[in-house]
RNA sequence: GGAGAGGUGGCGGAGUCCGGUUGAACGUGCCUGACUCGAAAUCAGGUGUACUCGCAAGGGUACCGUGGGUUCGAAUCCCACCCUCUCCGCCA
């Protein structure tokens, strides 16, 4: 969430992010909100003030007259109190609502629009030019025997899939590869949970966009399914002071992730692309304010890394304002090559690096102590995908199949399989 | 899952039975100053987080696992929940 302090100082900026973002918040709300919690907050200060010290003349050495006095006083403010905590918890709740709407602050040179608006800022990697009629990830997958949605459905239900024979092997030896780049990198690797308390996870789903729901809850208990790693990774340091000597603190985790992907699957998400549950790799990491454009770079080059590892043509994208979640600053997406997808290829999301500043910070409180300063500040928070399985395995199904079916691996994977293609069952 | 014990400031650890001037004894760590050629030891002072008022200096309020309740007043009493430890059971 934005620092309720600066709403109104930063008034015009704030309509303006909202205005890049195509979001309609009502700024002027939430700044009359922030006044009226101030205003409560100082009266009930001053209340407790006064009950306070007529508490400390109503205590035994004080002679018994006076004691009933003050006693007798403090009944009276009793009432006032609760009454203006009961004000005061309704405004709180008020400005809440109000600041739930409002997104977070734009990266200047952030492309302004929606989805398509996006500035691609490279190209690496060639498409192949294929002397045969390269076939999708599907039809590949069923030659070879990789996949079973049929299973899927059946026994858990649409958009689940099973991963069979060198999937399987695939599945790890992607998530060993990535992970192995991540930790040379410098990321403490983690396996995190794959579920997290609700409260937990609401402090990262900002949805100014309404209840959208993606989240899977697990009935009688107050915990959700992840969407994502980066809720369990991040949650590791809420409420923490972190000393500056800590910075950057960059983690890397392993996990499930379940979203519910509501409304059916089209043309443009069939098969593996878009599905309740996979397997990814996350990166997340904790700076100082100044650091944080450096480490988004860097969280791009090590996705980029990982990519030009297994061969796989892609483009980076600076995603278009319109388009970003709520707490990102700026996102930057990996889309990679998938000669199958659309009439004749096209590039599909595979990673996303996202700079959120202070925005989940400041709900997670995680702080930074500064050497030497009295005043603790709020660190900036990024999260980027190192390897997201299914798609992953779309690209690399597609853009290394031969002609006969078979799929030749990228150097890069081979000791992770012991072997240099996947040729059948 | 069952039985028991417990969660207090950076750490250790009082206080909780018998509610009151306790943001919290004591110890330790850390910072500053004095002494010293320097260090150690010693002495003096300082040392949590958040909010709020204030240009500032500074003032005020809240916080003893979390959330409710009782009370003029709660670290202390009551309820619920979370977590940790020990023992038993169960399981990969």
């Amino acid at each position: 969430m934005l620092d309720p302090r600066c709403l109104a100082d930063r008034r015009d900026e704030i309509v303006e992010s909202c205005r890049r973002r195509g979001v309609s918040a009502d700024v002027d709300a939430a700044v009359a909100a922030y006044q009226g919690v101030a205003a409560l907050q100082t009266e009930l200060n001053e209340l407790n003030r006064r009950r306070n010290e007529h508490q400390t003349r109503g205590v035994g050495k004080h002679p018994p007259a006076e004691r009933e006095e003050h006693v007798a006083e403090g009944r009276r403010l009793k009432d006032e109190v609760a009454s203006a905590e009961g004000r005061l918890a309704d405004a709180q709740v008020a400005l809440s609502d109000s600041l739930a709407d409002l997104p977070n602050f734009v990266h200047p040179q952030a492309p302004v629009g929606g989805e398509d608006d996006f500035r691609e800022l490279r190209r690496v990697g060639t498409p192949r030019d294929f002397d045969f009629a390269p076939l999708d990830h599907l039809a590949l997958g069923e030659r070879l025997e990789l996949f079973d949605f049929e299973a899927g459905a059946k026994v858990t239900g649409q958009k689940f899939y099973y991963l069979k024979n060198a999937a399987v092997l695939l599945e790890l030896a992607l998530q060993r590869l990535a992970l192995d780049i991540v930790i040379e990198e410098g990321f403490t690797p983690f396996s995190t949970p794959d579920l997290a308390r609700r409260a937990v996870v609401d402090s990262f789903a900002f949805s100014p966009r309404g209840p959208e729901t993606q989240i899977y809850s697990v009935e009688n208990t107050d915990l959700d399914l992840i969407g994502t790693a980066e809720i369990t990774l991040g949650g590791i340091y809420a409420d923490a002071i972190l000393e500056e000597a800590a910075l950057p603190l960059k983690l890397g985790g392993i996990s499930h992730c379940y979203r519910t992907e509501a409304g059916s699957p089209g043309r443009e998400s069939k098969g593996l692309y878009r599905v309740h549950q996979f397997t990814k790799v996350e990166m997340f990491a904790f700076t100082r304010p100044e650091d944080s454009e450096a480490m988004h770079d860097h969280l791009l080059e090590v996705e980029e890394r990982i990519f030009q590892a297994l061969e796989i043509p892609y483009r980076v994208i600076d995603v278009a304002t319109g388009d970003l979640g709520a707490p990102a600053y700026r996102k930057f997406d990996v889309e990679a090559w998938m000669p199958g997808r659309g009439e004749s290829g096209a590039f599909g999301e595979v990673t996303s690096a996202s700079n959120c500043t202070d925005f989940q910070a400041r709900r997670l409180k995680v702080r930074l102590r500064r050497t030497g300063s009295k005043r603790n500040e709020l660190v900036h928070t990024l999260n980027g995908t190192a390897l997201a399985v299914p798609r992953t395995i779309i690209a690399l199904l597609e853009n290394h199949q031969r002609a006969d079916g078979s799929i030749a691996l990228p150097k890069a994977l081979q000791p992770y399989l012991g072997r240099e293609s996947i040729e059948g069952p």
